[in-house]
RNA sequence: GUGGGCGUAGCUCAGUUGGUUAGAGCGUCGGUUUGUGGUACCGAAGGUCGGGGGUUCGAGACCCCUCGUCCACCCCA
């Protein structure tokens, strides 16, 4: 047993999923940057403060936040999310609007580890700040959904809704609590519980028992202002526009307080586990002002990334990169010829490895099988002494001898060839 | 935080109703006479059975505690 092990709900992500990881994030900086989003990178720790806006109702800031008192006396937490550090960044230096930022990166929450849920768990996701256009809000959609097809997904549906304006919301709050009040013997204690804190969170309830109960529940969209209606119906026309299907769900509320307006949810049905949103976001017209800038509307999403990789997984889409190298060199005279030639191959551009320790020819080739290469290069006793190295095509097992000084123009000349 | 499953070599797992030096496959390393891989064969290294306590003449196997992990609730990406 080593003396540690990475602490709960935390892991280390291992070659070569680690290359998948970099790749992922990469396909989505090529999708968002042709929208003109750029790059932001956000402290991983803020303020205490900063994401206590997110709501006194969510169990992420009551339960789950990673805080801690640091040296000098501040109470700081370990991001739970990204979306309040952008918009503090945003009132803090306060961008030319409409602001457009994608990011990645690691956050944190304290509960227990899951299939698809890990207490450090890695999102990429965009923010964009200073208009409340609906059609910023189906551009917005439309990159998450191009994302999802880019990696190859083809089970991921989009669910949709309105959670209206601030005064809104509080009214349906306020009718939907009333209503499970008088349906208060039908709900599990849980329910109870969670009906004080935040009614909107019973309506996520899985548990059998009162799915009945949930499903009469008044509908938000009784209770949207005109003003409200007519965003959403707009989001509605602009995704009908770009021929993006959607399913409007009048129970997804999602679970951070800060969402108003449009709310969205990415559900891979590829996934059998409980954990099956991939993705999700909203417009959090408020949240710029709650942290001290001034009113600026927002909307943004997250994508989750391990959620999103089993996805793939599930769908077997979105292959881990390859780790082939494109030469790799024998050496049975002690080395230095298979050290100076890979030096050589890696300036000239290709990807060239070896084996270390003097091992045998067989165990060499080996090595060469196993690294992928297309050519191996082959120095022994005899080839040294006459200044040549004997070029294997790994492919065909074909081989022929080149004098040592064009080695490497010789295989990238093969190379080449190969490629195209 | 609540409930349940599991925890044996690097990985995936076997280990009879508790009984001598804990096994397999994969992987790794070496070899199968003449310097050359992907197949086959042979061999080797590598666990004291998550940790602690207890029951017993004797425990990987039974009991308790603890840690970890997985799944569900919850929460959310």
């Amino acid at each position: 047993m080593p003396s540690f092990q990475t602490t709960p709900g935390t892991r280390d992500i291992l070659p070569p999923d680690a290359a998948r990881w970099r790749s992922f994030v990469e396909e989505f900086d090529a999708v968002v940057s042709l929208a003109g989003f750029q790059h932001i990178v956000v402290p991983m720790f803020e303020d205490l403060g900063v994401f206590q806006r997110l709501g006194d109702a969510t169990d992420v800031v009551t339960k789950e936040m990673y805080d801690f008192v640091d040296k000098g006396g501040r109470h700081v937490a370990l991001r739970p999310e990204q979306t309040a550090g952008v918009c503090r960044s945003f009132a803090q230096h306060r961008p030319l609007p409409p602001w457009k930022v994608w990011y990645s990166g690691p956050n944190f929450r304290y509960e227990r580890a899951q299939h698809g849920r890990y207490r450090q768990f890695d999102q990429v996701g965009v923010e964009a700040l200073g208009s409340d256009d609906p059609l910023l809000d189906v551009e917005v959609i439309a990159l998450a959904v191009e994302f999802f097809q880019n990696l190859g997904l083809r089970n991921v549906v989009l669910n949709i809704n309105s959670l209206g304006d601030s005064g809104d919301r509080a009214r349906y709050v306020e009718a939907l609590s009333q209503y499970f009040q008088g349906h208060i013997s039908e709900l599990s204690p849980e329910s109870v519980a969670t009906l004080e804190r935040n009614p909107l969170r019973v309506l996520d309830s899985k548990r059998e028992s009162e799915q009945a109960v949930v499903a009469q529940a008044p509908s938000i969209s009784g209770f949207l202002s005109d003003e409200a209606a007519s965003h959403f119906a707009q989001v509605k026309q602009g995704l009908d526009a770009l021929d993006i299907a959607y399913v409007v769900n009048e129970r997804l509320v999602r679970g951070l307080d800060y969402y108003c307006r449009t709310t969205f949810e990415f559900q891979s049905t590829a996934l059998e586990s409980a954990q099956t949103a991939v993705g999700g976001g909203g417009r959090y017209d408020g949240l710029v002002e709650d942290l001290g800038g001034p009113a600026t509307p927002g909307i943004g999403f997250a994508i989750g990334l391990d959620r999103t990789l089993l996805a793939c997984d599930a769908e077997q889409v979105f292959p881990h990169p390859s780790t082939k190298a494109d030469v790799f060199v024998i050496d049975t005279t002690g080395g230095m010829q298979a050290l100076q030639l890979c030096q050589q191959f890696r300036t000239a551009g290709f990807a060239s490895d070896r084996a270390y320790g003097g091992r045998a020819m067989k165990a060499q080739m080996k090595a060469a099988d196993k690294s992928g290469a297309t050519y191996a290069v082959i120095i022994g006793t005899d080839e040294l002494s006459q200044g040549v190295a004997t070029v294997k095509s790994m492919v065909d097992g074909q081989q022929e001898e080149i004098l040592l000084d064009a080695v490497v123009q010789h295989v990238a000349a093969q190379l080449g060839k190969v490629n195209s």
